[in-house]
DNA sequence: CAGACCAGTTTCAATCTGCAACCGGTTGAG
DNA sequence: CTCAACCGGTTGCAGATTGAAACTGGTCTG
């Protein structure tokens, strides 16, 4: 146990990593949305994260070994953030956490509809997706399912259906 | 959807309520620790919290509906924090944050038994200490099992495990 | 009635947050 | 070649938050 810590428990620690308000938005942004650029992750996301915050975090989130940083080779200043494999076992996390946010908070439709599907899919999607994540993240082989299709295209039906509402109430 | 809030996103607001670094850590303790009292929080908590940020956090908590207090009938002024429905469903959030934790941080053995055993014993575990804790904190009828003392005498087990080592060290 | 115990509150310095403006370099279109 | 748009950040600053330490007003126990 490397001093600095405030103690040695599992939650505790857990929380010294990710336990603030910023950490797993961004780490969330890159998974569920497979934003990998400064300003994917700063234009695309809802809350709109300040660029200081959001370049601290990026540092942090590396440090830590929860994102890696590479440069794009199709841009000299362009860098690609990627997941590594310690934040793609988050996955079980972010459903759990998205599970209880859908029961006890006030989520909207659109934004919410990832984290049914994750729940309902339980630990066996959660594997499939993490499987998915270290294709795209690590290199891993593809594999036949694609989670990360599924949510994104069921997210998207979400939101057509809330323009078409909107667009009836005119 | 009320106002002030980031994003509907679930995980963006499950992070407003709990994403800060003492909040977990104190519904731990009442979780887990079974601390109900303002001083058993303070002390007993090993991460030392400061008495104004853990009065900070218990108003925050009521309000949010994630611990209540009520009057110890025993002593006027003292008062008793119980966990709610709410943070009761809580549970699985922290069996992944320990099991995630026990991966990828540099827990301490006694801190993590817990978070070990609640990993194994799988959701039907964390359905049984769920039922548990709203026996103890809602008053909802005690269950057969009780796996809070399953928890606890594992930790105290370790305790002495390291005790002992302690001691054949000097 | 003294001393321990109770849940906090106060004070203050240090740190962290978030907004807005800014930066130098890179790229692609004309 | 020029220029505007784009790139990942940095800087400056005011206000909010954190945390250590001392303190408060009240209650219970011997």
């Amino acid at each position: 146990m490397k001093a600095g810590h405030r103690s040695g428990c599992p939650i505790n620690l857990t929380l010294e990593m990710i336990g603030d308000r910023w950490s797993l938005i961004v780490i969330r942004d890159v998974m569920f949305g497979n934003r990998r650029h400064f300003r994917e992750l700063r234009r695309g996301s809802e809350e709109k994260i300040a660029s200081n915050i959001l370049a601290d975090r990026l540092k942090r989130l590396v440090q830590l070994d929860l994102l890696s940083r590479r440069d794009d080779p199709s841009h000299a200043q362009k860098a690609i953030y990627s997941l590594t494999e310690s934040s793609i076992q988050l996955v079980p996390v972010f459903a759990q956490l998205g599970a209880w946010g859908r029961r006890h908070t006030p989520v909207s439709r659109e934004l919410s509809i990832r984290a049914r599907l994750l729940e309902e899919g339980g630990p066996a999607m959660w594997k499939d997706f993490m499987a998915e994540l270290r294709a795209i993240h690590l290199g891993a082989p593809q594999p036949a399912r694609s989670v990360f299709g599924e949510l994104q295209s069921a997210y998207l039906r979400e939101v057509a259906r809330g323009a078409r509402a909107a667009g009836t109430r005119r």
